[in-house]
DNA sequence: CCCATATCGTTATGATCATAACGATATGGG
DNA sequence: CCCATATCGTTATGATCATAACGATATGGG
């Protein structure tokens, strides 16, 4: 099984290899329809000058409150050195906070200004807008049902 | 419709605000499930090299034979520019060539070294595992379900 | 108490993305 | 033929990612 190659035939790696299609991959997909939502979204918030990314990040804090960036950043899927660069830009856009953590100096809390909590309240339903759009090409029914096989992909951590 | 601020009650958009949830929303669960995808096949190929990105494009190269920069762009969804650095990065590893087109002096055409055939050969079986496991918790009914509705989201352009 | 271990944030590096602007070349209609 | 228009590749800029390595701080078991 392991050192013997077969000489029987390796048809069954050829044939993989020429129905193989890159069109059929879960991960060639998924990064498509990522870029398709994605733009979708930042077409209606650019001019706000956010990112899809930030915008998750606001859309995070404004779920649940203030919190550690890195608790922050385990949310929404970002690595410590991620979050510490989006949370950076959008403290130098004013829509952001951080002070030190009272019971652990180790931690840096992340709060909204005034201006972000703002911002992202007129934002949330432009995001909605965008959802909408980007699963346009499927009836309620099927889009409940991708969303909830993409749920089970992803994985997505509990904080 | 469009000046009246309705005294009404902003009822309904309070309630889209609380009730929006960011694990719910497409584009969210798409960046995580391309997260997870991406690296189930970036620890598989890493040893090789390779990124999913350049692995794309080997492997849209392998099925359509070689073409212009441009066009091997489209077709696995990077805009010129990107296109451009992912195919220098996998010239400079001796795995792409490339020449003028000799009927547009415009065009670049992209093509595989004999290294590059065989790596690609070599690393579609790996992505195939990989795919495999990024479906994993769902059963093959599921598997088609989830493809076939990301194929009509993501819309990828023929060429 | 002490110390091995984990967690948090940072720095550095390199790859991926989108966008805007540009020169060079093709093309097609008048 | 000529020229408006499109296409191709490039340059530059800025944001997003993953990873490795690191110092500082917490924590929990002995």
């Amino acid at each position: 099984m392991s050192t013997e190659k077969a000489a029987v035939a390796p048809h069954g790696v050829e044939d993989a290899l020429s129905a193989y299609s890159l069109d059929g991959q879960i991960g060639f997909l998924l990064r498509c329809a990522y870029q398709r939502a994605s733009g979708n979204l930042l077409r209606r918030i650019a001019d706000h000058g956010l990112t899809p990314a930030q915008f998750s990040v606001m859309a995070r804090l404004h779920e649940r409150g203030s919190m550690s960036q890195n608790r922050l950043g385990r949310l929404v899927g970002m690595e410590p050195a991620n979050i510490r660069d989006v949370v950076l830009r959008l403290k130098r856009r004013g829509l952001l906070e951080t002070r030190p953590a009272p019971d652990d100096a180790r931690r840096l809390v992340v709060d909204f200004s005034e201006q972000g909590r703002s911002l992202i309240a007129r934002l949330i339903p432009l995001e909605i807008e965008s959802s909408a759009q980007t699963l346009a090409s499927l009836n309620p029914q099927e889009q409940q049902m991708l969303l909830q096989l993409l749920g089970r992909v992803a994985e997505i951590e509990e904080g």
